[in-house]
DNA sequence: CCCTCTCCATACGGTGCCGTATGGAGGGAC
DNA sequence: GTCCCTCCATACGGCACCGTATGGAGAGGG
C-alpha cells in the first residue's frame, strides 16, 4: 500500500480537472470530490488556485494544447492536404479525446468555456479549409466542405460517447468512415444540385436535386 | 397587472420543463426556480409530481412525441422519399428545435435521459435509412448514409447553439445545405476512394484520391 | 537546534437545491 | 351555510458544494 503523500501542484489538479471532465462533463469539475480523488484536501486546492474558475481555465488551455496544437502539430507533418486530412480523420475518430471533447462542446455555454470552444473550432475549420483549398477548392466551398466536415465529426464523438451501440464497429466503421472522407473530399457527381446557392426556390429545385442519381449502379458493399 | 392565479396542472410543469432544457439543459430542470418562474412554489409541483425525476419522465415523454412523432408524420407525407428527406433536413435545421435537442443530447448520460435518446435516434436514422432504401441504395449503404446524415445534423445543430458564428447564413446557409443533402443522396464521383476499407496502405492512396477531382468545373460561387 | 516558509488538514459559514410536513384558501356538493 | 376535497404556501431538515480561517507538519537555511 504505502500510502505516499507527495506534494501536488498545480499541474496534478489540472490534470485530474481534465480527467473528470471526460467523465462527468464540467460539473465534475468540483473542489471537493476532486480533492477527494487526490487524496487531499480543499486546503491543498485553494493554495494553488484562487477558485474553481481558475482551475477550469487552466484545465482549458492544457486542452486546447492537447487537443488542438498538439494535434494539428502532429498531421501537419504529413506530405500532402489529403493525407493530412485523413491522418486528422483518423487521429480524431479513433481515440480517447472523444468523451473530453463532447463534454467540452456540450458546455459551450459557460462563459469560460465559450471563448476557448470559439478559437478551437475557428482554428480546426481554418486548418481543414486551408487543405481543401490546397486540394484546389475555391475558398467559399473551402469553407462550406470545413464546416460540413466539422459537423460530421463532432456528431460522430457525440454519438460515440452517448449512443455507441448506434455506431459500427472495426471495418464497418471502416467502411463508414470511409463514406464520410470520400463525402468531403471528391467532387459531386454530375455536378448537378448542392453546390449552388439558389435564394428562395430551394424546396422546387431541391426535389429534382434529390432524384438525381441512384438506383442504378450499386457500388456499394457488393 | 392583474396577477392571475390559474391553477396549475401537470401539462404547465411538463411544458415549463422543456423549455427550461431549452434555454439551460438538464439543470434548468430545478423545481424550484421553475417554481418561481412559473409564479408559485413547491407546494404545487409536489402536489402533481413525486419527485424531479417524475418531471424528468413527463418532458421526455412530451419532447418525444413533438421532437419525433410529430416531425416523422410531417415529413412522412411528402409524395417521395428524397422529398421527405429534403423537408426532414429543412424542418430540422431551420427551427427553434436547436436548443433542446442539443441539451438533451448532451445529457444523455443521464439514466432518465438515455433510453429516451437511444429510442429516438434509433427511429430517426431508421427513418432515413428507410428512404435511402427506396431510393435505390442497399441496406448497408443506406445504413452508412442515414448515420453520417444523423451525424452531420447533430454537429450542424451543435455548433447552431453553442457557436453560431461559425455557421453561415442566408443564402450561404441554403448553399451549405445544399452540399451537405447533397453528400448524402448523390452517389461519389468515379467510385475511387473513400467505401474503399484499406488497411494499411491509405495514405498513398488517399493521395490519389484527393487530388483526382477538383480544380476544373468550378461551380461554386462564381 | 530553531526558525521560517511552503504546503496541507480541519472547521466553519454560506448558497442552492431536494423532499417532507403541515396549515390553510378556494370552490363545488348538498 | 357548511363540509370536503383539491390545490397551494410556508417552514423545516438535509445534502453537496464553494470559499475562508486558522492551525499546524515538514523540509531546508542559518
Amino acid at each position: 500500500m504505502a500510502v505516499r503523500k507527495p506534494r501536488l501542484g498545480p499541474d496534478d489538479w489540472t490534470a485530474a480537472a481534465l480527467t473528470a471532465i471526460g467523465e462527468q462533463g464540467l460539473a465534475g469539475v468540483a473542489v471537493e470530490p476532486l480533492a477527494t480523488r487526490l487524496g487531499t484536501t480543499k486546503g491543498s486546492f485553494y493554495w494553488h488556485f484562487a477558485n474553481r474558475d481558475a482551475l477550469l481555465d487552466a484545465a482549458l488551455r492544457s486542452w486546447d494544447e492537447t487537443y488542438t496544437d498538439a494535434i494539428l502539430r502532429t498531421v501537419d507533418a504529413e506530405p500532402d492536404p489529403a493525407a493530412r486530412l485523413r491522418a486528422l480523420f483518423v487521429a480524431v475518430t479513433a481515440s480517447e479525446r472523444a468523451p473530453v471533447e463532447v463534454h467540452l462542446h456540450a458546455a459551450a455555454d459557460h462563459p469560460a468555456v465559450a471563448p476557448a470552444m470559439r478559437r478551437a473550432v475557428a482554428r480546426r475549420t481554418a486548418y481543414i479549409a486551408a487543405q481543401l483549398t490546397a486540394l484546389g477548392f475555391d475558398q467559399a466551398e473551402a469553407d462550406r466542405r470545413a464546416l460540413f466536415a466539422y459537423a460530421t465529426y463532432l456528431g460522430h464523438i457525440q454519438l460515440v460517447v452517448r449512443i455507441p451501440e448506434a455506431v459500427p464497429q472495426g471495418p464497418a466503421l471502416e467502411a463508414y468512415l470511409g463514406t464520410v472522407l470520400s463525402a468531403v473530399l471528391d467532387r459531386p457527381a454530375g455536378g448537378q444540385a448542392g453546390t449552388r446557392s439558389s435564394s428562395g426556390t430551394a424546396s422546387s429545385r431541391g426535389t429534382s436535386a434529390g432524384t438525381a442519381s441512384p438506383g442504378t449502379a450499386s457500388a456499394g458493399t457488393a
